[in-house]
DNA sequence: CCATGTGAAGGTATTCACAGCC
DNA sequence: GGCTGTGAATACCTTCACATGG
């Protein structure tokens, strides 16, 4: 089974995977067996060696894994070669932190330009980044930006989604704790992060 | 089959509907239909009463379910009635949006404690907490603090997350990208943000 | 020998379709 | 007529065990 189809669980796995072997790489090492990748990254090795053959032979029995080669492959299947820029709409509190994050780097993303409706905030830069007025995001394509965070208040998500599909984004991730819907060309993932913190209490132990 | 074994998918969509059924109730609705919270939240119906099924009848045929009683319901189930306060650990940039953020407050949550090493932040507040220096951990519990945000960065995360399990806390939301270990007893949920926008460009159109 | 890659088995979650109740 | 609750069917994902290859 070769570049099929890749289950959407193993997609959520490879950027870890990707983390991983970055990790395994920078300590100068060439190959990493499924065992010392599973060790690393807290997943087990059979899951590892399935995902993996999903798209093809990568490893060496008795060797392991061709680190460079894997993590170039990961990355071309995530697309991460070809997408790199992202806009951020919405520079309050949570945008400002995540203009200031340093883990996009890790996956080759960057976040080159940032948006609000705000004046006192516009012209001003965090990061690096210049804040430009939202009518900035309708020539988001003309600048070779395909995908966008939203961080605005859950009650103009709606329209500031609305308004990234008609300039022709690609993809979303929408911060705010709400459906928003999109054309079905245009994929959208929503991160709540309380509702994160909402489910753990389920899982802790009573007494 | 009725409160015996709930699966995680439904737990992973439980904040979602309450979040939904909340919204309902503030309109002034008494009772709603599994399809108007469908189209609420984004989930289909047939997937809702299905997860409602697992805890019981809450519904009335021809009429829906009644929201309060149903809200109550799943509070109790994710453990919110128990449960309400929180601690966070690292107050960076994305610590600090964690303070300000008022999205904990719908699932009845709220941050009441934060700590930090850097001298120069401790004594300060930050949308009304009172930064505390680190050592504070040890006595969370005696605050009745049960669970804790860790935004550290990702070398001292393992550490944070040992000296959190140490105190006895039982609950850990995990914003560094890594993997930390812990004892069964104590749950952690890792959320990586850039692994969120990492495997978005897969799901993009290519052309 | 050691580690990969993969069929097969087992488990979990989604989707359907409809009986039963208001 | 409208809507719930649920067995049954289906799809998906994980886990195992081992044949295969360097």
């Amino acid at each position: 089974m070769r570049y099929h189809k890749i289950p959407d669980e193993t997609v959520r796995r490879l950027p870890i995977y990707l983390r991983g072997l970055m990790f395994s790489a920078e300590k100068g090492n060439e190959h990493i067996s499924s065992q010392s990748l599973a060790a690393s990254v807290g997943v087990h090795s059979w899951q590892i060696r399935k995902d993996f053959s999903y798209f093809g032979d990568f490893g060496t029995p008795g060797v392991g894994y061709n680190i460079g080669k894997l993590a170039r492959e990961i990355q071309k299947i995530l697309r991460l070669d070809v997408i790199k820029r992202a806009a951020l709409v919405g520079v309050g509190d949570l945008g400002s932190a995540l203009l200031a994050y340093p883990g996009f780097g890790a996956y080759g993303l960057d976040i080159v330009a940032a948006f609000d409706i705000d004046p006192q905030k516009i012209g001003r830069t965090i990061s690096g980044v210049e804040i430009e007025d939202v009518s900035g995001i309708d020539s988001l394509v003309q600048r070779s930006i395909f995908l966008a965070i939203v961080a605005v208040p859950r009650q103009v998500a709606q329209q500031t989604v609305d308004r990234l599909v008609a300039a022709g984004i690609k993809g979303v991730l929408n911060f705010a704790p709400c459906k928003v819907e999109a054309p079905k060309r245009v994929k959208v993932i929503t991160l709540d992060i309380a509702m994160e913190l909402a489910r753990l209490p389920y899982y802790m132990p009573v007494s």
